[in-house]
DNA sequence: TCTTAAATATGACATTTGTCATAGTTTAAG
DNA sequence: CTTAAACTATGACAAATGTCATATTTAAGA
């Protein structure tokens, strides 16, 4: 449903969104270690965001990633399109070109409208929203 | 959330369902085309599933692959296990470890209960129970 | 201005998944 | 009992995904 990339990029962004800010910027490898992820590989991933606006950067000394007010607000799903692309996560079940509620496929009534509202949740969750869930230890995020 | 292994798998089941039985055995080269994957890759994937008995096959002239009352009674999770194995379905949205209702990871609550009904409808649901809902028009499976 | 610390770009490498081909084994039929 | 039709086993190859290393660019501070 959501490849480990992408898995791996919400991560990072949860825990940039919880630790960092424009005067507490982190280091790639810096972030790899708590949300155990190898260090070359998240900093592949923020760098794609990056170029997406996703996540803030700054390089040369005192440099580091960190998450404005605007990468805040940013919902879920963005992160996951530029990671997985927009079509992994919406293919139907069985891959079938033409799958509609119309025209469903074998399976299509066994998901029901579980895929669907959870691309909507992504849709309209922001990073803020579950920043704000583990401060409150409505969810957890370590190993 | 199935690989294309399965997804391929589950269509080949369903093809034999309809258009297969003891005395009506089908060639793996004559379910390739139909629902339209590759030859040698289906009957790839059906050996394994022979290997397993969710489907039935004799070899030598008149030989081919079918579907018995045992194996339409097989449920659909048998499949997709013997395919995927047992972890790729049901592991969290990010992979956590411990991920569950009272220890949720932030993207438990936006998945909600849908990922277990449909693993709990796999459980139940049988290749005979979607052979019938195709036979009845209620679901669609070619191209 | 020079040095150094950091992101960035690029691409090599590994692993998993998906695809295909070949040779071997079984069995019905004559 | 021979032949040929089919599945079966094995493994090679390809593509996608995941992992890592190196060289380049940028910016802070002395």
């Amino acid at each position: 449903m959501l490849s480990n990339s992408s898995k791996y990029a919400l991560k990072a962004v949860l825990y940039l969104a919880l630790n960092s800010d424009e005067s507490r910027k982190i280091l790639a490898k810096n972030i790899s270690e708590p949300i155990n992820v190898p260090r070359a590989y998240i900093a592949k991933l923020l760098q794609e965001l990056s170029r997406h606006n996703l996540v803030s950067s700054t390089r040369g000394p005192k440099g580091g990633f960190f998450l404005n007010v605007e990468n805040r607000a940013a919902t879920l799903i963005k992160i996951v399109d530029v990671i997985d692309g927009d079509h992994r996560l919406r293919s139907c079940m069985l891959s079938l070109k033409e799958c509609n509620e119309d025209h469903p496929c074998p399976l299509h009534g066994l998901v029901g409208n579980a895929k669907s509202n959870f691309i909507k949740n992504l849709e309209k969750t922001t990073i803020n929203d579950l920043a704000i869930d583990l401060e409150q230890q409505k969810s957890f995020l370590p190993v």
